[in-house]
DNA sequence: GTCTATACACCGATAGAC
DNA sequence: GTCTATCGGTGTATAGAC
């Protein structure tokens, strides 16, 4: 009917594979599901893109690229290296509990991502944001405290990145969220006592 | 050709089901991959198996009644209970770096498990079933160090649960094992923080 | 450029010969 | 009970009218 830019159709469709994932998961993100949530016919899409494939890959770029979420907030109440990064972590808590779907599906898509060798550079290119994202938080919480990382703050990322991670899917699978704020807990502690605080 | 019983029949099935999720992942865990790996005919699949569904299902019970894997050995060497603790988190690693395909496979049924409503309960079963096995490991190691928990020690397992798949998932993706030890570490850490050492 | 109609591969499941 | 052959459905991708 009308007639959409290449660039604004592609933008669209990603959208609309974001939204069957995050619903339905990966196995049912087929190319019919995706054009009938973007309100287009089953020929616009292979116009937009080669092949589905392509627009996966786009999907698991584009996701990675808007990650924004950083674990610890620009204010926060507390003093000390542990309660600054647990507030953090409750921060990370309440944003999966606000939207689980969308925390499952980029599980989702880093597994996907893992079963193919063409693929997997993009998992880890997500996990290399996370810790990217991690390790920004973790030098403004130490700053925050007036504390030093006795490791190089990349290490301490990742720990955090992993922690985070089992957060949530231990909460996807139980939703226990007494819990999961005993890990977040945990997880403060354990990561405070990575740095000397003044 | 042959006769051969139902029973056994299922079970061939269901390990010839795991080997392929294993290897290829659950979106190719397709009904002609998996009697081509148990050197089946079609038809025999829906001789023993009802549905494709009802196979899925069945390995997932088995899996999880399979699980033995306790994160905690029989005999440790170490006196704190730190140390113990580790020493169990880093025997967990040795054996996700020994067979990293079955722990994907793992995460990928849980997953898998999580997108139908029906499914879900065997999800929880599974995690009910790592906690257990959890708990047990952490009573082992308590009393090893002569120390007490101070919190219920199901809670205490339910926060190793959380660590460990965080040190799964991360692995899997950048296979850095250095970081995993250090989370490893840290999980150590964190977790004997909550018993009270004698 | 956008649609409808369709090609072709593969899916789960079954019929029917033996 | 076990096989080969096939059904009906759905997947990705494309042809061809407009």
């Amino acid at each position: 009917m009308t007639r959409i830019p290449a660039p604004e159709r592609r933008t669209a469709l990603i959208d609309a594979a974001l939204r069957v994932v995050s619903h339905r998961g990966i196995a049912h993100a087929t190319t019919r599901a995706i054009v009938a949530e973007a309100g287009m016919s089953l020929a616009s899409f292979h116009y937009a893109f080669d092949s589905r494939d392509e627009l996966i890959d786009e999907l698991i770029t584009t996701v990675v690229e808007r990650e924004q979420q950083a674990v610890v907030p620009d204010h926060v109440a507390g003093d000390s290296l542990a309660e600054i990064l647990e507030a953090g972590l409750v921060r990370y808590f309440e944003h999966l509990r606000a939207d689980p779907e969308h925390e499952q599906a980029m599980l989702e898509l880093t597994q996907y991502a893992l079963r193919s060798p063409e693929r997997h550079p993009l998992a880890a290119k997500q996990y290399a944001r996370y810790a990217e994202l991690a390790e920004r938080s973790l030098a403004y919480a130490a700053d925050r405290a007036g504390a030093q990382w006795r490791i190089p703050v990349a290490q301490v990322a990742r720990v955090l990145v992993a922690f985070t991670d089992g957060l949530t899917l231990t909460w996807l699978v139980d939703r226990d969220d007494d819990a999961a704020l005993a890990v977040a807990r945990a997880a403060a502690d354990a990561l405070s006592r990575l740095a000397d605080e003044a």
